[in-house]
DNA sequence: AACCAGGACGTGA
DNA sequence: TCACGTCATGGT
């Protein structure tokens, strides 16, 4: 067992599968949390309308709070404005005053409408990471959180919160500053990818996870400012600060 | 009252 | 390639 797989297990054993990425149409719904997390499902997103509420929330969310991002996403669904077409229906300034809340509204504004004409013009289709790439406002971890979790394919996540954790154990280059420039955010990728390589489990469910534990225990425990105390990698963890 | 949050992009060196 | 500034709201 590698060390990217042991803090896998490690951070599964301790919080139990996270349920991402949370899906807010279905909130309400039996079986799901009041957030829209679905916990131990992995066959989501099922309809056209999920998977549009995913990649919508995955440029809402960049460099912001999940709670921000959650609503924005809700003032554009009671306006009845969620779907692609609606957006495109709409200003760019229209739309601008609904996702206030989530911040850099002028600048995702017109890339959330830019995307729901590249979305409708898909057909369908699920695109491949370059193609995402080459569009306004996306970069390699808004790609990816896009293929993983509203497409299903086996891209993992790599954000500021991996890197900070596996940075401290002493797994990664603890510069983590520069994920996001150069090959530097790819070299990462690779590196987790070929670890988690050697699971039985199907690649799919471990990726989502293993992102989602990565973000709830940098929330919990390796915030910028660490509390070690009681975080399950303590033991493992060089704590590099 | 700074600091941080489920980033991306343009610029100058 | 890199370091740095910009975009902006809301919670602690």
């Amino acid at each position: 067992m590698n060390e990217i797989i042991s803090v896998y297990r490690s951070l599964f054993g301790y919080y139990g599968p996270q349920g991402w990425w949370p899906l807010q149409c279905n909130a309400s719904e039996s079986g799901f949390d009041a957030r829209g997390y679905h916990p131990g499902s992995y066959e989501f997103p099922v309809s056209r309308a999920e998977v549009w509420e995913i990649l919508c929330g995955t440029i809402l969310a960049q460099n912001t709070s999940w709670t921000n991002a959650e609503k924005s996403l809700t003032r554009l669904r009671m306006n009845g404005i969620a779907s692609p077409e609606h957006l495109l229906g709409m200003t760019a300034d229209g739309i601008a005053s609904l996702i206030r809340p989530s911040g850099y509204f002028n600048q995702k504004s017109g890339r959330l409408r830019a995307f729901a004409a590249y979305f409708i013009g898909l057909g369908g289709v699920i695109p491949d990471r370059g193609e995402l790439l080459a569009l306004q406002g996306i970069g390699p971890e808004t790609a990816d959180s896009m293929l993983l979790y509203a497409w299903k394919q086996p891209h993992f996540v790599v954000d500021s919160y991996t890197a900070r954790i596996m940075g401290r154990m002493g797994i990664l280059d603890p510069d983590f500053s520069a994920i996001r420039s150069g090959k530097r955010y790819e070299h990462v990728q690779k590196i987790i990818t070929k670890g988690l390589d050697e699971l039985p489990a199907g690649k799919i469910p471990v990726f989502q996870e293993f992102h989602a534990l990565l973000v709830r225990n940098a929330t919990m425990h390796c915030a910028s400012r660490p509390v070690c105390s009681g975080c399950p990698l303590e033991h493992s963890c060089e704590k590099r600060v």
